[in-house]
DNA sequence: GGATTTCAGTTGTATAGTACAACGAGTTAG
DNA sequence: CTAACTCGTTGTACTATACAACTGAAATCC
């Protein structure tokens, strides 16, 4: 059994490594990717598609993100015509954003070039090892949403 | 059991949300951490420091950055006083980056509080935890090195 | 009910990081 | 010597981002 302290931090050396080696690769290779939708409007496209509607707050602040950045976004996104903004009726302050026809389409055929990328690049791990990785990363990604990283400490 | 073939798409899928995620918050969060020295400069000045000097054409290629990207990035990390470039003496083309005295200690510093924000953040992890996980990542990194253009060492 | 405070979003401005293209200087091949 | 190639810089442009100032709307407070 990995007991010793030397191992762990052996670990967390390795992780801290490899964490950084795909952060500065994922930019690059996501926009090889899909030339067409940027990272990070696929991202924000796709959270509006999840929930089926939400406010750019809810964005701002489910990706760290500044309004302004968000805003901006889902400007960009509503030029190309793939999300719509509906103004709440019982808050006139939101507005709520909803994918186009459109905004689906193209969600799901990123979304199909991704799965398949992955697929390939994992496609010799048993489904007990992907299944072990994504369970990781999800502890991982959920120790940063509840730990002090903030961009603008908006955290009350 | 995973057994079923949409098990293991719902890991394929979790891996790829939550590899998304990360990678969106990656840069804000390095950012946040180290003012001083962005991610990307400490990025270029760890491989600088670890061949002992090497060419900016190999950065380049092995970060699959564009030569002026990488031209810039040093000019800024020369300007900071954190690496030097000597000309080859053997092909005028050539710099040869070395780190500074103060390039070195400034890596030492980031790496260290890199390693500590990790250490804070996988406290509650298992030794067993963290092995795994390092040792998903390193398969995932290695795939990606293999299955991209250059031909590459993988890892440092 | 009106003043103040808070919230949602936009816009101005600035910065980092990146790519591509054009170029200059050095090196090598014919 | 000339041509082609290599290494690096610079001009330009674009994306993603933050912060600050602002507008308009809602909530709170007295």
């Amino acid at each position: 059994m990995p007991g010793t302290p030397g191992e762990r931090q052996e670990s967390l050396d390795v992780i801290q490594r490899e964490l950084t080696a795909f952060a500065r690769r994922a930019r690059a290779a996501a926009a090889r990717l899909h030339p067409e939708l940027p990272l990070v409007s696929y991202t924000l496209l796709a959270h509006i598609d999840d929930r089926h509607g939400c406010r750019a707050t809810d964005l701002a602040a489910h990706y760290m993100l500044d309004k302004s950045t968000v805003s901006r976004q889902i400007g960009a996104l509503e030029k190309l015509g793939l999300v719509e903004r509906h103004p709440d009726p019982n808050d006139h302050r939101i507005q709520v954003l909803h994918p186009t026809e459109a905004g689906t389409q193209a969600l799901a055929s990123t979304q199909a070039s991704r799965r398949s990328a992955y697929q390939e690049r994992l496609a010799d791990w048993t489904a007990d090892d992907l299944a072990g990785f994504a369970e990781y990363l999800l502890r991982y990604n959920a120790a940063g949403d509840t730990s002090t990283t903030s961009p603008q400490t908006p955290k009350a």
